[in-house]
DNA sequence: CGAGATGTTCGGCT
DNA sequence: AAGCCGAACATCTC
């Protein structure tokens, strides 16, 4: 499920246990999620420390904690394919896919992730890792220019754009159906090479691709209501689905190895 | 029951 | 040699 905004969404609604003691941790040390982690250093580090914040960036969760008001601890969550995160009461008892738990007064702080895709992240210090302070610019930041993106399509020339738009190392946060949303709004075809891409179309694919961004963080991100009507959004989930501007019935096609949808009439193959 | 699922990583091939 | 593709990961749902 979680792409940039659930990401945003799901990352929220822990802000519940902001300013709190963490009492007690749970893990499942030997699950996937974990990656080997050592499960006494994020036992000992994180029992007894407080929940100082937290940030999103692309698919990823940075939850900072610490002791005195002093920064100690990162944990990193990605959601992978099927995680997310919930806070039950304090009375919680961790089930199967109940990965990492924190319990503080009067509630728990859990996630979970029945397919195992996502991932733990853990560092001491008191400054943020450097996985996190290296990741890509933003999307919708200053910082992602048309220029940029020129660069980067003319270089990925053999890739398809769907495939470019879910490279993460341009593309942060941009997962499978926020990709076909852009190129959707772009009148782009998903299987059209990177390279071929016009001035125009580039500038197109730019502009679709921030703003997609921005109002799915607006909407989806604030409070997991579903994005404006209109969007491609709505109809992308069936084969059966029709484009919400021409009617046309879309068509269906795996594309860089993921399940891609489009409208051929708004979206025609010109090579 | 089999196919496919909103993600990443790795190995193999060009 | 960079970069693309398909398979693998582990489980659940339709």
């Amino acid at each position: 499920m979680p792409e940039l905004a659930e990401v945003e969404y799901y990352r929220k609604l822990w802000d519940v246990g902001v300013g709190t003691r963490v009492l007690r941790v749970a893990l499942h040390a030997d699950k996937r999620p974990l990656r080997g982690l050592d499960p006494k250093a994020v036992i000992t580090a994180l029992t007894g420390s407080t929940l100082l914040g937290s940030e999103a960036q692309a698919k990823q969760m940075l939850f900072c904690f610490g002791r005195r008001g002093k920064p100690t601890a990162w944990l990193g969550i990605h959601l992978g394919m099927t995680g997310h995160l919930r806070v039950e009461p304090s009375s919680f008892t961790p089930e199967k896919h109940d990965h990492l738990v924190f319990w503080q007064a009067g509630r728990a702080l859990v996630f979970t992730d029945p397919r195992q895709f996502g991932r733990i992240r853990f560092d001491e210090g008191g400054s943020p890792p450097l996985w996190w302070t290296t990741l890509p610019p933003a999307v919708t930041s200053p910082e992602f220019t048309v220029d940029r993106l020129r660069a980067f399509v003319a270089r990925r020339k053999k890739s398809t754009i769907k495939g470019a738009l879910l490279m993460q190392e341009f593309f942060p946060g941009v997962g499978n159906w926020m990709a076909d949303e852009i190129l959707w709004r772009a009148r782009l075809n998903p299987q059209r090479h990177s390279g071929n891409l016009t001035p125009a179309e580039s500038k197109t694919l730019w502009h679709e691709s921030r703003a997609v961004c921005r109002i799915a963080l607006e909407t989806v991100g604030v409070d997991f209501k579903d994005p404006p009507a209109g969007w491609f959004f709505h109809v992308r989930w069936s084969p059966k689905g029709s484009c919400p501007r021409c009617r046309q019935p879309i068509k269906t096609a795996t594309v860089a190895g993921r399940t891609t949808r489009w409208c051929p009439k708004c979206q025609p193959e010109n090579r």
